[in-house]
RNA sequence: GCCGGUGUAGCUCAGUUGGAUAGAGCGCCUGACUGUGGAUCAGGAGGUCUCCGGUUCGACCCCGGACGCCGGCACCA
């Protein structure tokens, strides 16, 4: 006999509504026209593994950030934090899967840290990945990065922003692992520190120089008065680490140029830095200049298992809003599951994150209705027609609305199709119906004159928007109207 | 998890040293104006003042605690 059970949501949980949700599938839309144009195929995986599938796989701050679950049987379980751990344990499991594996998934993934919506971080969001598994050649690395930008210079063109900049409105900054353990040699560093120096770096962006020395050396307390915890390494240490990281490249080839010099010494550093070379010059060749891909060599990224080049993409117009969408290559995760070295390099896209990052710039495709047609019911006398209406225009393709409420009034209705954006509406009154004529309503100019037209007489007497067509041409008149206002699906 | 802030209508917020039926704007609903969005006018609904305890003749206000939310850190898509 409870009462009332409040209405909520978890924290970092989202409702999206109608234009939102319109916006998100135009994003995955887009995304998918990308992938599939590169040949990736879809795979699918369940939102729930074994924990231990997904233990240890990605780091301590992973391990911490999993949503675990209870099985009816009282198995252990966990929900997915990306989409890639499943993928390495699909490969494993089905040793048939012919390799190279190159999948895409979009999927929901969860991690139970702190939200933080303005910036597009939740504790479920939508990922969408593509991954080649089962592949050395750094090709696959060259690919998947010209897949990010093939995929942001879609989602940025078409939402309608960033037109004719040579940027593209975003930069993919690659680094990689394998250099940044040279840096640990250079440095006189521990290899055992890696995850520590490297989640420093990866914040140089943020901090700045002055705070990263500080939290390398004694550590500081920062200007909300929390300590920050210093790594305690030594001046001398932290040196060489500010040498590398005070590499001002202006290219491609400047940054590779500028790190051999400073590794010069050290063993093994030009054999790591002559496949980024060629790289480099590939991406070039293939129309991706320094300005869409950057190398940048304080990009580390958080995850353990990258293994070598790490990417991320900023929005240039968002600096601070954080990467949307990353990756890398990950060779040593298949081998948790197989015993076996299986290669693989691959990237995410954040869905959610971009949706907010695009609503921000004020570029989303926020679209509120589906329908592109409202047929009102002016009289429900005349439903019938209205049904016969309806149905021709759905049948022409045209997406069309019943209005399914109870109002009797038209002027309800009107609201109701301005409320929802929904850019034509078909009215046929006794009047209309008796001549056989139908009345369309061109909103856009109803809504434009809006602010013009001051008094009331003068708005009905202008009905602005407002034509009769003969209803034998209900379809016509309706294609060429939606054509007109730049409808038509 | 840590640091700081904050909690009053669907939203944004007022609310005097602690005083009686808790307010505004926006939004929503109803109606007026020829059968049609905006504007205008008239009316209406909507509150356990986050919760629990304490002080007091009396608490939205003061005190203690819990919880929520916002921001910063950490981490990341």
């Amino acid at each position: 006999m409870g009462g009332i059970v409040e209405p909520r949501l978890l924290r970092g949980l989202q409702d999206l509504f109608p234009a939102q949700m319109h916006a998100r599938q135009w994003i995955i839309d887009t995304i998918r026209g990308v992938y599939e144009r590169y040949g990736y195929v879809p795979l699918g995986t369940p939102a729930i593994e074994f924990l231990d599938i997904l233990s240890g796989t990605a780091g301590e701050e992973t391990q911490k950030q999993l949503f675990e679950v209870r099985g009816p049987e009282g198995e252990q379980l966990g929900l997915r934090f990306d989409q890639t751990v499943s993928l390495a344990r699909v490969v494993a499991q089905y040793a048939d899967l012919p390799r190279p594996f190159r999948r895409y998934q979009v999927a929901p993934a969860w991690r139970c840290d702190n939200p933080y919506e303005k910036r597009g971080r939740f504790r479920e969001f939508v990922q969408f990945d593509i991954d080649a598994v089962g592949v050395e050649s750094d090709v696959a690395d060259l690919e998947t990065i010209t897949a990010m930008c093939d995929t942001m210079a879609a989602l940025l063109q078409a939402a309608g922003t960033q037109a004719g900049r040579d940027t593209g409105g975003f930069r993919v900054r690659v680094s990689s692992r394998r250099v940044l353990n040279l840096l640990l040699g250079f440095a006189g560093l521990p290899p055992d520190s890696a995850h520590d120096v490297f989640r420093v770096l990866d914040k140089l962006d943020k901090l700045g120089h002055e705070r990263v020395r500080l939290e390398l050396t004694t550590g500081y307390v920062d200007d909300s008065g929390s300590r920050v915890r210093g790594l305690g390494f030594s001046g001398a240490q932290v040196d060489r680490i500010d040498q590398f990281l005070s590499i001002r490249a202006t290219s491609r080839g400047d940054a590779l140029t500028q790190v051999g010099e400073l590794f010069k010494d050290v063993l093994g550093a030009a054999a790591e830095l002559e496949p980024l070379a060629r790289m480099s010059e590939r991406l070039h060749a293939l129309g991706y200049g320094d300005e869409l891909v950057a190398y940048d060599f304080s990009i580390a990224r958080g995850l353990d298992y990258y293994t070598g080049t790490v990417f991320e993409t900023i929005l240039l117009d968002l600096p601070e809003f954080g990467s949307v969408c990353s990756g890398g290559r990950y060779d040593d995760l298949v081998m948790r599951f197989l015993g076996e070295r299986v290669p693989a390099v691959g990237t995410s896209v954040g869905v959610d994150r971009l949706l907010i990052a695009l609503t921000e710039l004020g570029c989303a495709p926020l679209r509120k209705c589906s329908a592109q047609v409202l047929v009102t019911v002016f009289d429900p006398g005349l439903m019938d027609h209205y049904l016969a209406m309806t149905y021709e225009l759905r049948r022409a393709g045209i997406n069309t609305e019943l209005y399914l409420g109870p109002e009797k009034r038209i002027g309800k209705q009107v609201r109701y199709g301005d409320h929802y954006e929904i850019p034509v509406l078909v009215v046929c009154g006794p009047d209309e119906h008796a001549r056989g004529e139908v009345q369309l309503k061109d909103m856009a100019v109803g809504r434009q004159r809006t602010a013009e037209v001051k008094d009331r007489g003068q708005w009905r007497a202008e009905r602005p928007g407002q034509f009769n067509v003969p209803r034998d041409q209900l379809v016509l008149a309706v294609t060429k109207l939606l054509a007109e206002v730049g409808n038509e699906s």
